[in-house]
DNA sequence: GAATAATATGTCTAAACTGACATATCATTA
DNA sequence: TAATGATATGTCAGTTTAGACATATTATTC
């Protein structure tokens, strides 16, 4: 894992329990850290690509202007479930989410 | 959405807020429980493949045999985060995770 | 460079989720 | 069909996560 993206998660809240690699993180933590990653980078792609603020994209997906903040930054507060919820929210389909995890 | 599948999902404790669709289930709500529907189905059958027991595997992934057999009947005290985290528990890989999520 | 908009961060209470346990139902086989 | 093992279901107390709010920081525009 790259030191940009370690950077980006310790700032998150990010300070693994587990065992393994790098920064303790084991294979499935890392798997885990690795999709929150995915997830939000797309949200926030797709934020911008609607042109919506976050305050916007919040009222649309019924959520608040600091949890979409969260949410983009895979702070540690931020749930697997609230990230693909937010996505679906935003009109994304199963498809283009099997294609988010993967890429890359 | 098939006969089948929504009975096993009222079965399972749901019963859709939103205001679309069969059941009441918005798109949005739809992909989300369909997404579920397919890591339940993939978590049983990795486990079947693995030949364990629903404790045995409960105890390999830190959980317990009855959040196992929920998370495997898609219960709606389950969430997708429980699911992915025992899936990566189990050792599927991002790429299989995409997979699962796009097949059908 | 002040004003304004956008984003980030910290904290709260309520709600959702978790493992664990008890117990019920179902399956297998002696 | 009794016994044993596997799976399902209900409940609960502790933990995590949510939206909301306040406020700080950073960008943008005038």
């Amino acid at each position: 894992m790259e030191k940009e993206k370690l950077e980006r998660l310790s700032k998150a809240g990010w300070k693994a329990a587990g065992t393994e690699e790098f920064l303790g993180l084991s294979s499935a933590e890392a798997a885990l850290v690795e999709l929150r990653l995915r997830l939000s980078d797309k949200l926030k792609q797709r934020r911008r690509t609607m042109k919506l603020s976050q305050t916007a994209f919040a009222k649309s997906i019924r959520s608040s202007q600091s949890r979409v903040a969260k949410m983009e930054a895979s702070d540690s507060t931020v749930s697997i479930d609230l990230l693909i919820r937010s996505l679906f929210g935003s009109g994304i389909t199963l498809q283009e989410l099997s294609e988010t995890i993967s890429d890359r």
